[in-house]
DNA sequence: GGACGCCGAATTGTAAGACAATTATAATCG
DNA sequence: CGATTATAATTGTCTTACAATTCGGCGTCC
């Protein structure tokens, strides 16, 4: 159990401070030098713990300003792990195991919510349609996010949609090595899921939602039979030291 | 476009220096005195990028050994989805939903592992004991919790998990009003559950599941017309410190 | 009387220096 | 050779100070 740091247990405090006040975004806090005196700790600490809360967008700060609660958002998170993404590999398996949990359990939601609001369909469809029409390989990416990020959107249940958002986020570059055809493949996948829903066949939704993603699980697999083989012809890899 | 701080230039040249160097988790970063010096900064602008990024999980620091890039964990990430929950203040239908979704989710996974390791239904089934054995309705809603988040982890899903772990603490306050005739009906679903998944048979311990959830929706919605008529005031009663 | 601009004060942003806390490495002793 | 202690390097925290930014009011000019 690794101990915390003030600037750590600054920012928890904030936290339950802006549950017990009941903030909502937008919503003034007190200064750093307010919140130090109150905390007990130095500005510097509280800065710390401040300051990292607003890359993610959770507080707000501006001079003479001061501090307000922001609204966290997925896509800033999304921006400082981005180039985490190289680097950290946390296990494929998992991750699609987590997709299809979140995104098939929201299914049944989405097709109930259909059928009473048509628009839901309608913005499914257009977001496919801009991957169809997705040249580069960034747009399609992109598309490909946000068309699953929506449908699990269009279930209601915001707090499923705010985890799926950041598994997404985390899935992210297993899908930068799809061949072209493959692309063609998955948005006709997009087109059989959203059609079935509109029927309230939430049920078949499920298995094509479900083979949709597994595509990637199959992927991984020859990836690494690739790397294997490779591996064994050249075994004597050092990873090189940082300082300059 | 808003201005950038210094400490995000920092942060952004950390990223662009880890991806030219090909830096993998574990790798060493040169100091907060070097990186200063070698962007021209002050220690403070560092420390606060730096601090930031450790909030992610993205860099580690420990004194004497320096920076090293780090392992993002869902778990990490986890504690600023918990700002999420606090700040958009879910109604109680989409938690409940979301735990269904969650819960319900990982019971295949569980009920497969569990054939092949036993020890995974002794584990469930000595909390459940510990849950009979509570007498304190402190402790009852301690195991309540406990047996709940095991149950996903059992699933071996870890991410899933530990998402799960958070919709739990946020839930915890709608169990708070629970009877003690309710405490033996929920004991006794949790028995039929995990004997259920011991024969593999998940599906109908999906329904169980559910429909153990379900209870409280039931509860909500006689508490919410009880308010109505009273029309009283709010309590906003939420105490909390930093877990570890 | 109203619009415009300017000035001052409050607050965040950045800096430098110092010391405490922590821990990896080296030195020492049995 | 192993365990223990000493040392040094590095992060963690505090204090103080000042620069940069912006909000609000005040005065001036038309």
């Amino acid at each position: 159990m690794p101990k915390l740091s003030k600037s750590e247990i600054v920012a928890a405090k904030l936290r339950t401070y802006s549950i017990n006040k009941g903030l909502k975004p937008g919503d003034r806090l007190p200064t750093e030098g307010e919140l130090a005196e109150q905390f007990g700790v130095s500005r510097v600490s509280v800065r710390e713990a401040t300051k990292a809360l607003g890359f993610l967008g959770i507080v707000d700060a501006a001079p003479r300003r001061g501090l307000s609660v922001g609204k966290v958002s997925m896509k800033r998170l999304s921006r400082y792990l981005s180039f985490h993404f190289a680097l950290a590999d946390y296990p494929l398996d998992e991750l699609i195991d987590t997709r299809i949990v979140v995104e098939t359990g929201g299914l049944r939601r989405v097709a109930e919510r259909m059928a009473k609001d048509p628009s839901i369909y309608e913005q499914l469809n257009a977001v496919n349609d801009k991957l169809r029409r997705a040249t580069k390989k960034s747009e399609w990416l992109q598309g490909e996010v946000e068309f699953h990020c929506l449908l699990v959107a269009s279930s209601g249940v915001r707090a499923l949609a705010a985890f799926n958002d950041l598994v997404q986020v985390f899935f992210q570059k297993f899908r930068a090595g799809f061949s072209k055809s493959r692309w063609k493949n998955g948005i006709r996948g997009h087109q059989e899921i959203i059609d079935t829903l509109r029927k309230g066949d939430y049920q078949t939704a499920t298995a094509l939602l479900t083979e949709h993603i597994n595509v990637h699980r199959d992927r991984d697999k020859l990836l690494k039979k690739k790397a294997r083989s490779k591996n064994a012809a050249k075994s004597g890899e050092v990873s090189g030291s940082a300082s300059a």
